[in-house]
DNA sequence: TCTGGGGTCCTAGGACCC
DNA sequence: TCTGGGGTCCTAGGACCC
């Protein structure tokens, strides 16, 4: 196998990536100044909100009186700086950090404030790509002001339309944007170029590639590759061996910093789901009125969303996972696109019928997908981009 | 100390049609 | 009777991301 051609001689491209720094947990401090400084855990916690006391302070929980199956979905820094990062189980958190303030997510808000943040950066550049509600990549090659300029001119829009920081990075692709963004985090101004790639980029753990997660990455220091400039030096034929002829052309271009990918300002959903983890594993026959209580409720809440965002589906699946975590998924395409609650339901029942059910289940989720835009009229109000929901 | 919820993309096999 | 490819759709699972 050959390395990638030299790269094409066009004009070079200008895409920043702008991350908002420690998102919800940053928000939850706007509203509880009085945690600042303080490490904060805001996880999926079911209850447990801060009490307000008589004389308006507010009294909040700690970590250690946590009790469930939630996951950290962003901790302020200081909680960081004791080994409680995104992802990790609150019970687990709890150990690390008894004392931490923990705070329920509250979604609505920060929906509203990513709108804030998008909309104050859309005055400015509006070849804006959404990634999520805290990240965004920005199409700057139209622009003529000089990069650092421009990204300090948004990153004082961001904050003076939310009160927040934000990171952000401007270079020649999103591959070396959305890298370059945590370099310098939090508040961070960095600019790449090509020439930087040795230097700035090659250091780094390949992990801190996004598409290399944690299979690839293990995978990769098996074969003794552990930074970016290991990959750059590592044989093509041992990468295609291990990882086939397609992702290991992308390891090749991605080492060197080549990243064509386009900033997409539109793009239509493919799939839209509900699921949910109950607080305890259910017993397919002890549980089994519980069990069709709730594929009944995401049955209806994903009708309901289809709805909002005027969609219909024409395939519809589940997905179970049982007491030891083993995943499933059934799905069947219908002749008629499902808009109701009722059709999915049915069409929810029939997938479930192909599932052998032996053990206990700790999660189910119902998805839909091939997605249309829907015929009615009154339907689909809301539908593309968040840009314009309202407030609250 | 068992691991959320919402997505996208890729792979691979089988059905089915030409 | 046996043996073709190519193309598309459907389904299941898995990696990865925020």
């Amino acid at each position: 196998m050959e390395s990638n051609p030299a790269p094409a001689q066009e004009a070079p491209r200008r895409v920043a990536h702008l991350d908002m720094d420690a998102f919800y947990a940053s928000v939850e401090l706007l509203r509880y100044p009085e945690l600042k400084g303080l490490p904060v855990v805001i996880g999926a916690a079911r209850s447990a909100g801060p009490r307000q006391r008589p004389d308006g302070t507010h009294e909040f929980a700690r970590l250690r009186n946590y009790a469930g199956r939630g996951v950290v979905t962003t901790s302020t820094y200081e909680a960081r700086a004791l080994g409680v990062f995104s992802a990790m189980g609150m019970m687990k958190a709890a150990q690390l950090a008894p004392d931490a303030i923990m705070l329920p997510t509250n979604f609505p808000v920060y929906r509203e404030y990513s709108r804030r943040f998008k909309q104050a950066v859309a005055a400015i550049a509006p070849a804006i790509e959404d990634r999520g509600i805290d990240e965004i990549y920005i199409d700057l090659s139209a622009h003529a002001e000089p990069s650092r300029e421009l990204a300090q001119r948004l990153k004082d829009a961001v904050r003076q339309a939310t009160g927040l920081s934000c990171s952000i990075c401007i270079s020649p692709n999103k591959l070396l944007s959305k890298i370059g963004s945590e370099l310098d985090k939090p508040d961070g101004l960095t600019l790449l170029g090509m020439e930087d790639v040795p230097t700035r980029i090659w250091p780094l753990p390949a992990r801190k590639v996004n598409g290399i997660g944690p299979k690839a990455g293990a995978h990769l220091e098996s074969l003794g590759i552990v930074t970016v400039g290991d990959l750059a030096r590592a044989a093509p034929d041992l990468l295609q061996e291990h990882f086939g002829l397609s992702y290991a052309r992308w390891l090749i271009a991605v080492a060197q910093g080549i990243d064509d990918r386009p900033v997409r300002t539109h793009t239509e959903p493919k799939s839209i789901s509900r699921e949910t983890t109950f607080e305890r594993d259910l017993h397919v026959r002890r549980d089994r009125s519980q069990l069709s209580d709730i594929l009944q409720r995401l049955c209806e809440q994903l009708a309901a969303d289809l709805q909002r965002k005027g969609y219909e589906a024409r395939t519809i699946g589940i997905k179970l996972r049982f007491e030891d975590f083993r995943t499933v998924t059934r799905d069947v395409t219908l002749p008629d696109a499902a808009i109701d609650g009722v059709a999915i339901l049915v069409a929810a029942r029939i997938c479930l019928k192909r599932i052998v059910l032996d053990h206990r289940i700790r999660l189910l989720g119902v998805r839909a997908g091939s997605l249309a835009a829907r015929r009615d009229p009154d339907a689909g109000a809301d539908r593309g981009h968040g840009v314009q929901l309202q407030l609250c």
